[in-house]
RNA sequence: GCCCGGAUGGUGGAAUGGUAGACACGUUGGACUUAAAAUCCAAUGAUCAUUAUGAUCGUGCGGGUUCAAGUCCCGCUCCGGGUACCA
């Protein structure tokens, strides 16, 4: 059989389409398997060959799984909200449901080439309103949930306690009260501004130097009036969480990071002249007798009353300066460290000395109190600042470990550090406390217990995650289910969803930057029962909110009363393996879940944790070149001779180096180009052989022509009835089967999909140079080879005269015992080299091995008369004689 | 700066502390062909020597543990990703 792959591959992706050959069943009598890819944004480029590693991967599972008898949910939707479209919309006044619909039948078209085996009933798509209905309820979930700190989980509203001394403040502050303890509230929020794409982003899609990660313009502060999710509330449990994931070890590292708790102590310190203190958070309240000043931030709120009137003049205009400043001004200033003294004198608890109160922008309001202890001698920050402005540098920790030249710099105060040590000068006879001579470890707990006991400072624990922007100035994303009324109250609808978006003509932003929806005369405004006129909300939910629990609607996606069968979902849940990039490590996954952890709490699915495993598949590259001077060279303007590369119009030869796939560098590889001239199973096996899957690899067409021509191979051997012959199998054919067999199942559990394609070339050279093997072999091949090939392998289930597709025939088991040898052929080394074999029975005791090696006739040369002084015999693995 | 990865032939990559380089690409030689492509067969880490054959060196660098190290430990170099005044 000719490898007629442009026949084959259509005529069976057409059969399982009509067959509903992938749709699945809620059979609860079946171990299930949910298998989940990161869903695309559908652009308008189309798919890229990154796309596909990712897919096929969670295929071949899927497949996998099924032949073993899993009930396997995989399933494919839209992530179909964004800015592209609504751009385009601008420009060319297509509607962005338009624009977006092609782009979606464009992407299914071409995964459809690829064989992949999706329940195409499940489809999802973020922007249908049968689908953001839901997005919309768990909005109103999050609105009427609060956070109980006691019992460390989320609860409706309707439960919280109101204290007495606000309830005796009337309905306006009970209302007040509740809406502080909203897990998601409408407030006046410092945000970063994109003029660019008219939209404020969230902290995440800041880059460092200030540009919006997803334009590259600079962004800008503002004050605004949005939509924030308390996230912080539940950042203790979204760490304990990680702990039970099966999750790669960067990606926990990450979140852990980005939730950022650290353990400490909040201390009062009192000011000269004022009655109320000043509170700091420090994770070293053991270095409070090396506290030289202190610094507030510039937004403190009690900035007005510790500047002095003197210093007045000089601070407001720092602050005005600081308040001024970008995003990309902060960062190049970050070495250089800014402030200006208040005039304001502090109190240290600890020694009762006085110290200097600063404000510097290198405090941020929004960690801790705004406030801290300036330790120039045992903080970096600290320490540069103290030089700037000459500030008394204190040594209290003397680092007796570190080389003798830098503990002299540092007891003299003329560096700093933050390492541990021995306490020095820290003991005073007015507080009574000694900590000389401690560590740190120690250091830290004395202190803070002396600081809980004399009632001035307690242990806190702080997480640098923030509140969570929730809202966007844009047209195509979810509607808030808010209405303003012009009482100044704000309401959230629950009974109305879905609340869709009005059809628009003109897609600019509103004034003021306002969303495109302020343009909506009709949708805009509403008049309740008693005549009071009342303005929808505007704004729009991020990209996150869709991509946040698609994972839950693919279990029930049609049910239009619930937003899944509980029963169905109990079932399903987690998912067992979610495959997709380590760009999403951070955001879409601690996002997500966060909402899964409300929804937990609130008894409405039944995990704790949405993913159980993840796994990151590596970045596909290009090779790319580059001239001598550096510049890039497009790939079409490079030809190869003899192994080297040359620029076809200067001659110069330029360098390969492997670079991101870019239109300007024309190495693109697009993956309809690759199915068209090898097939949709050579592109598959192609990316699966590249290298392991978490591993970032350039693409080379040369290896797509490389498993093309295994497939071709396997395809004229095991397609030409001619060599499946009746009888025995040879009985090498027979043993490399079973390791086969099991080498391939094995390596797809562990997604080591490269080494299992080795295997089964491996397999086939074998079985070509023998010329024939039995049907039963055949069948075998045909079966393992499925998950990888399927198209290929159906045509071959289908030649032997199978009538039933290929996809639920079983997983082959492998007859160990004709794995079992009566011999193994050790290695023999001397001193650690191998000098030659020696094959011995399996069950051999070692005196006779070594009797047996040392009489051995090779063994004389090596020996050379000598006696050895001993001989190791690792049973089935080697032997080595030590002279 | 800090936190994670990684470094193996000409190339992509294999190797539970136990024969380094599976499998594939490329290259070379051969078969088929008028010829080319396709296909098939063989060789292919480097160096030295050669009569089949053999020896030496080889997993970024320097040390160490071990009978035995690509793999474990210590100290570096370079590359990639994340993060950045978080007190």
């Amino acid at each position: 059989m000719e490898y007629k792959f442009w026949e084959i591959e259509p005529k069976w992706q057409a059969y399982w389409e009509e067959h509903k050959t992938f749709k699945t069943e809620n059979d609860f009598s079946k171990p299930k398997y949910y298998i989940l890819d990161m869903f695309p944004y559908p652009s308008g480029a189309g798919l890229h060959v990154g796309h596909p590693e990712g897919y096929t991967a969670t295929d071949i599972i899927s497949r996998y799984k099924r032949m073993k008898g899993f009930n396997v949910l995989h399933p494919m939707g839209w992530d179909a909200f964004g800015l592209p479209a609504e751009q385009y919309a601008i420009q060319t006044g297509t509607h962005p449901a338009v624009t977006t619909q092609k782009n979606c039948d464009n992407f299914r078209r071409q995964i459809k080439t690829l064989g992949l085996s999706y329940d195409w009933d499940r489809e999802i798509n973020t922007t249908d309103p049968k689908y953001f209905k839901w997005t919309q309820w768990i909005f109103t979930k999050l609105y009427n949930t609060w956070f109980d700190a006691e019992q460390g989980k989320g609860r409706p509203i309707s439960e919280l306690p109101i204290p007495e001394d606000v309830k005796a403040e009337g309905d306006a502050a009970i209302k007040e009260y509740i809406s502080k303890k909203r897990l998601a509230y409408y407030d006046n929020a410092q945000v970063w501004w994109c003029a660019s794409c008219k939209t404020v982003c969230a902290n995440e899609e800041v880059l460092t130097d200030g540009s919006h990660e997803k334009c590259g313009h600079q962004v800008k502060r503002k004050n605004l009036k949005q939509w924030l999710l308390r996230i912080p509330h539940y950042a203790q449990r979204l760490l304990e969480g990680l702990d039970n994931l099966d999750w790669p070890e960067g990606v926990k590292d990450m979140q852990k990071n980005w939730i950022g708790k650290s353990t400490g102590a909040e201390v009062d310190f009192k000011l000269e002249g004022l009655t109320e203190n000043l509170r700091v958070y420090t994770t070293r309240p053991d270095t409070l007798f090396g506290a030289t000043y202190m610094v507030i931030s510039p937004e403190h709120p009690m900035m007005s009353e510790i500047v002095t009137a003197d210093n007045k003049e000089k601070v407001e205009k720092y602050i005005q300066a600081a308040s001024l400043k970008s995003d990309l001004d902060r960062t190049e200033l970050n070495k250089e460290k800014t402030g200006v003294f208040t005039g304001r004198h502090a109190i240290n608890p600890i020694n009762g000395k006085q110290i200097p109160v600063w404000v510097a922008d290198y405090v941020l309001m929004g960690y801790g109190t705004g406030a801290i202890m300036a330790v120039p001698a045992h903080d970096t920050r600290d320490f540069e600042f103290a030089v700037k402005f000459e500030i008394p540098v204190n040594c209290i920790l003397d680092p007796k470990d570190a080389d003798e030249e830098t503990r002299e710099l540092v007891l003299a105060g003329k560096a700093c550090w933050t390492e541990d040590g021995a306490y020095i000068n820290s003991s005073s006879s007015e507080t009574g406390i000694d900590i000389n001579g401690l560590n740190k470890k120690e250091g830290i707990s004395k202190v803070i217990d002396w600081l809980e006991a004399k009632g001035i400072g307690t242990s806190t624990i702080n997480f640098k995650l923030r509140d969570w922007l929730f809202s966007r100035q844009r047209y195509w994303g979810e509607p808030f289910p808010v209405i303003h009324w012009e009482d100044g109250e704000v309401t959230v609808v629950e009974d109305e969803l879905p609340v869709s978006l009005p059809d628009l003509e003109k897609f600019e932003p509103g004034e003021g930057g306002e969303s495109p929806l302020a343009n909506a005369g009709d949708w805009l405004t509403v008049v309740d029962k008693n005549g009071r006129k009342g303005r929808r909300e505007t704004n729009t939910m991020p990209q996150w909110a869709g991509s946040c629990w698609y994972y839950l609607r693919y279990i029930d996606p049609k049910n239009d009363e619930q937003i899944f069968d509980p029963k169905v979902e109990n079932y399903w849940m987690p998912v067992d393996l979610y495959i997709g990039g380590a760009e999403h490590a951070v955001l879409h996954l601690l996002y997500s879940r966060f909402w899964h952890k409300v929804l937990f709490d609130l008894g409405i699915v039944s995990t704790e944790e949405p993913f159980q495993k993840l796994f990151n598949q590596g970045m596909i590259l290009a090779f790319a070149y580059e001239a001598q001077s550096g510049a890039k060279v497009a790939s079409d303007l490079v030809e190869e001779k003899d192994g080297k590369y040359f620029h076809t119009q200067t001659g110069e030869e330029v360098r390969q180096i492997v670079a991101k796939m870019s239109k300007s560098l024309k190495n693109v590889i697009n993956p309809d180009d690759v199915v068209e001239k090898y097939g949709a199973d050579s592109l598959r096996l192609y990316e699966m052989f590249m290298g392991p899957l978490d591993d970032t690899k350039p693409w080379a067409e040369n290896g797509v022509k490389g498993v093309s021509g295994f497939l071709g191979r396997a395809c004229r051997f095991f397609g030409n009835l001619d060599n499946i012959v009746e009888g025995e199998e040879d009985k090498e054919v027979l043993k490399l089967l079973q390791q086969t067999i099991i080498k391939v199942g094995d390596d797809i559990e562990n997604l080591k999909f490269n080494t299992g394609i080795s295997a089964l070339m491996v397999f086939n050279n074998l079985a070509m140079k023998k010329g024939k093997v039995t049907k039963a072999t055949a069948e075998i091949f045909a079966k393992i080879l499925a998950p990888y090939a399927p198209h290929l392998a159906e045509e071959l289930w289908q030649l032997y005269g199978n009538t039933d597709t290929l996809a639920y025939a079983s997983w082959p088991v492998a007859d160990t015992s004709l794995l079992v040898e009566d011999s193994f052929e050790y290695p023999v080394s001397f001193n650690g080299k191998v000098r030659f074999k020696l094959a011995m029975p399996m069950d051999a005791p070692k005196d006779e091995i070594e009797q047996s090696v040392l009489a051995h006739e090779l063994a004389q040369k090596w020996l050379d008369g000598k006696t050895p002084k001993k001989v190791i015999i690792v049973p089935k693995k080697i032997i080595n004689v030590v002279l």
